[in-house]
Order: C-alpha cells, then structure tokens, then sequence
DNA sequence: TTAATTAAAAGACGATCGGTCATATACTCT
DNA sequence: AGAGTATATGACCGATCGTCTTTTAATTAA
C-alpha cells in the first residue's frame, strides 16, 4: 500500500479564492476554472478536492459563516474590549460598510449573493445557507441581548427579532450598495435602526 | 422599397417571459435561448428584437418597474381606495408576501435578484437597476409622507428615509425568505417596522 | 530496488453560452 | 406582376461551462 502526499493548504487556498470570487459574482457568474487559475491549480485537480461545485459551494458557505462569527468574536476579545454591546454593533456595521467601500463595491455578503442566484433544485447549497443564517443571527441575538440588558435597546421587542430585522435589512442594504456604489446611503439606512429606531424612546 | 410586418407583441411576449425567469434565476442563471423557447420564438430573430442581452435586460428592468408602480397606483384607485396611506402599504406588503410563497418561492424581485448578480462592467443594467430603484423609492416614499401627514406614521423621520428603509429591507426580506421558504418570518420582519418601529409612541 | 498504490495533473467530453450571418420569406412599392 | 427590401430563421461560431476518463508521478510496502 501506499499513502501519497497531501495538500490541505490548496485545498484551503480554492476554499478562499472561492469565497472571494462568489462574493462578487455570484454561483452563476463564476467558473470553476477561474477559481482554480487564481490559485494556480490545474483544471484536473479541482475534483480530487471537491466532489462537484454544488459541494464546493455548500463548503464555502459553511466557511464563510464560520469566519464572519469568528471575526466578530475576535473583534470583542480586541478593539471592542472596552465597549458596550450596542457600540460594538454599531463598530461592526461601520466597519463592514467601509470594507466594502474599500473594495470598490465589488463584493457583496456571500450569503446575500447566493441567496439571490443559487438554483431552487441545489438543496445542498440552500441547506447550507439556512444553517449559516441562523448561526449569524444567533451570534447578532446576543448581542442585542446584551444590549438590551444594559438597557442601550428598547426591550420591548425581544432580542431576536431586532437581530433578524437588523441582518435581512443589512443584506438588503449590501445589494443596494453593490449597484449605488453609495456608502452613505447605505449608512444611513443601518444607522436609523441603531442609533433610532431600536432606540427606546 | 419595402414595409414588412411587425410584431410589437412577441416582443412584449419576450419581455414578459424574462422578467418571470430572471427574476428567478438570475442573469448568469438566465440563458437567451430559455426565454425564447418558452414564448415559441427561434434564436435568430432575438437580434431584431434586442441589441444584446445587457440592452434586454436593462429594458426588463425598466419594464418592472414601471409595472411596479403602476400595480401600486391601480391598486389605490380599487381596492385600496378605502384605506389610509398605512394601511395600503401593509396590504401591499402582506399581498405580495403571498404572491411570492404561491410561486413556491421561486421567484424573487426581480432588481434584488439583479442587483446581487449583475457585473460589475455591465453599467447598461447597472443604470437601469439604479434608475428603477429611484422611481419605485419616489412612489413609495409618497406613501410614507401621507401616512405621516394622517398622523399615522412617526414624523421625526424624513418620509424618504423610511422609504429607503423599508424598501431596502424588503429586498433583504425577498432574498432570504426565496431560501427559507417561510412566509411568516419574512412577514414578521416587515411588520416589526410597519406595526411598530415606524410607529410614533 | 521493485512493485503496488493512489493522489495529482492533463486534457477531452458533450452541452450550452452569447452572438453572427447567409439565406429564405413575406411584405410594400412601382 | 415583379422588383426591392426589411424581417425571420436556424445553422454555425468560438468560448466556456461542469464533469469525467486517462495518464503521470510520487510515495510507501515489500
């Protein structure tokens, strides 16, 4: 028998190039190919890594939200060390819209794109981002917890509810911004509910 | 010299067909030939009717939106001729709700659904996305500016800011709910901010 | 060192993409 | 009627799609 070498870190590398691609032009506007020339690896190899592109796409989702709750926790742990539960939220929001600012507007959330442009018949992909949504808005829910706790939020409206408004709106408002190239407008939108509307007043 | 037949009818045929199936699968998603089967019309003539795909596209965009709108005046003048600006927006809200979970949540807007996958170079549709968006946020911020002038909505907020608002919500609410196929959830979002946060209290 | 084993690479596969074009058709004019 | 022309048409183009079969090469067991 023998046990050949391996090549997680390529593996790794498609799933990143992946990600990046996707985000910007979708499940239907990007080519495997394209991906695989990004990373240079040859046209071949793509499905001694993957089993189709549906699989491949379905892990780039599971990745994605797996990095983004990642990001947000180690956001805490760092730069939002000091602040509240309401102005790390506030943090998050400003920071993404500038992120895509910065990158011309070219990217969108892969969640959002995908689930404007995945095939009805891909359960696969659908699936997995179903699971991905409901891990970010369990993630977003504590945080409007907390921030409710501390008596930043009007509580009258449970936690969850404002998560689930605050992400469809935010995915409404990448889309928006993806066309308009609009930071501002799209800052307002996200403002109203934070600094506003899910304000007790 | 020559003066041949027309026909303005497979023509609107052809755009009707693409506003149904781009809205539900998108413009990578979307094939020329799948809408020109469908309306019995062979390949060929495509290129008499349009000059490209960007230039069909960009018209379905103008042509949905326009019919947006005018399904929203039309809907003011009957059924809706009743009601307050509020409550014509929640009944066009919880109409189309409907609409979208008895086409099995197939379709989607068809501007949230171009937005997400629409290239970055393609600055025909691009303009149109951003001009129907315009219009439709005029028409509807109309609304929000009478329910506030009926005392019905909170005034501390410009009407064009909810609209903005609202709508970009809407959008999100489209995508995410075409993959968790739960009407209600999307329901519940949209009238948090039509029952509530818009709200005066 | 040799043979066995298996991942990686290469490239062909049929299908389909958006788009073109020569030809056939059907209409309006003289 | 017959000439002239705008439309209708489907074959066809090169490119690219996702996938699969075959070949190459690396690694280990014998």
């Amino acid at each position: 028998m023998a046990r050949p070498r391996r090549s997680e870190s390529t593996r790794e590398a498609l799933i990143a190039a992946g990600i990046v691609q996707l985000s910007a032009n979708g499940y239907h506007g990007t080519g495997i190919k394209q991906i695989l020339d990004e990373v240079k690896v040859p046209k071949g190899s793509f499905y001694n890594f993957f089993a189709s592109k549906d699989a491949f796409v379905a892990e780039l989702i599971k990745a994605y939200s797996l990095d983004l709750i990642q990001q947000i926790r180690r956001f805490f742990e760092q730069e939002g060390a000091h602040m509240n539960a309401l102005e790390r939220l506030k943090a998050i929001t400003q920071y993404s819209l500038y992120k895509y600012e910065n990158l011309a507007f070219k990217h969108s959330c892969l969640i959002a794109t995908l689930s404007a442009d995945i095939d009805e018949s891909n359960t696969l992909c659908q699936t997995a981002l179903n699971q991905s949504v409901q891990d970010c808005l369990l993630e977003f829910s504590k945080l409007f917890e907390t921030a409710q706790q501390e008596k930043s939020l009007r509580d009258d409206i449970e936690a969850l509810a404002l998560a689930k408004l605050y992400w469809t709106s935010w995915q409404g408002v990448l889309l928006r911004m993806r066309v308009s190239k609009n930071r501002q407008e799209a800052e307002e939108n996200m403002f109203l509910l934070l600094d506003t509307l899910f304000i007790k007043n």
